[in-house]
DNA sequence: GCAGAACTAGACCGTCCAGTACGATTCCGG
DNA sequence: CCGGAATCGTACTGGACGGTCTAGTTCTGC
């Protein structure tokens, strides 16, 4: 319906060539299965059906099942985890470090408590036994990233004398697992339901925070 | 082999009856199954094998497969989940409470970080679509049961003034995680290879308490 | 407007799997 | 040592699934 292939040159800006609409519709298809209900519990005729697309386009474009779950994890991986990383560059020149630091907090765990992000760990989670690339690829986008680079500017902050430590890959995974840790544990044990509320999440990040300046802080600061 | 129903009553302390013997068999080798391979991953027939016993038997001591996973799954989490607990209110009236915690967490994280442990909850984020109750059951009986009664112990400390804090839940929810999280989300992402030095472990220990003495401790500790 | 590429629909293959059926065998209590 | 219960072995049912194949249809680039 309403194709619009603009100009004759054709591959504009409008929309993708017919080839290329299918792939994507494949890959929503895929990645909604496959976060929702799992590997195994996914089946390629599923897949084809949601995409409105015959199987035999799904093995044209996809050599077997592995390597479309692979894409479709190393996809959604690296289409959540940029903004996080981007977030924390941003804190380098901080003023008012506590300040920033609250807000970094309750930005990132806003990202990381989408429902999306959170299937999408489980699923890596429990599929890790079969593909351990893909619990690493997680980890090195995910956390490991987030936290070597609040490392890198824990340190500078350190050098200016707004923090205190000597440890910062250390003292970043504790930033980041003080604020994310207790909403994103329960999160991956009890499901989607009951998701936490936004004050909940607000007092997570402030307590949080608040309990690493009483530890790594300048000035001593209170509870 | 080596049957000894000693004795006319005949049910001793020696071994089960045959019945009890095979179900035993059953749930072992389910569990080794399941926990290595997942539900879906794992058929009845390799199940029934490995327990060298008839499918008809396996089918005789459990409904269907859904029962024989729960049932393992919850015989599990308590068979590991209950020592944990046991430490925490060992610490009530802990003298040194500064030693003491630091004691409690290398200890716990020693039993939190068991390859078998891990791998059940692994097991479970990734089944907690198929099996939600699982999830609860896992969190209640696991983390959950902890921060609790860690809470209440820390509430009896602050009113002996041995710890300062408004928030007992929350500062036990910090206390557990500030202890637990690195290690726990690097197995759960990056799989059983390359666990953790006991040096490391030793290190977040040690560190996740001075952090979280900082912030609770009645006297203001240093780094 | 034509040629080739991409796509469709559906059958098909081999395999695996949960759960059942059944007759033969072994165990166990009395 | 007997009778019933538990177990065994194996075959079977019914369905799902990954992946292939084929023959016909639609799109796209030139």
């Amino acid at each position: 319906m309403a194709e619009d292939p603009s100009a004759s040159s054709g591959r504009e800006a409008g929309s993708e060539r017919r080839s290329d609409r299918k792939r994507r519709a494949i890959l929503d298809a895929a990645t909604e299965r496959f976060l929702r209900n799992g590997y195994l519990g996914t089946s390629m005729d599923e897949i084809a059906a949601d995409a409105t697309v015959s199987k035999q386009t799904v093995y044209k474009h996809f050599a077997d099942k592995q390597s479309l779950f692979r894409e479709i994890v190393a996809m959604t991986v690296d289409e959540i985890s940029d903004p996080n990383y981007e977030a924390v560059v941003a804190l380098q020149d901080s003023g008012d470090v506590g300040a920033d630091l609250r807000a970094l907090a309750r930005e990132q765990l806003a990202r990381v408590m989408q429902p999306r992000l959170l299937q999408l760990r489980r699923l890596v989670i429990g599929e890790s036994g079969r593909f351990p690339e893909l619990g690493q690829l997680f980890y090195e986008r995910g956390p490991g990233r987030t936290i070597s680079a609040l490392a890198a500017v824990f340190e500078r902050l350190a050098r200016r004398g707004a923090l205190v430590l000597d440890d910062p890959l250390l003292a970043a995974a504790h930033f980041n697992w003080l604020v994310m840790s207790i909403p994103l544990n329960r999160a991956m044990l009890l499901g989607d339901e009951s998701p936490p509320a936004d004050a909940d999440l607000d007092l997570f990040a402030e307590s949080g925070v608040s309990v690493f300046l009483a530890a790594y802080g300048a000035q001593r600061t209170q509870r």
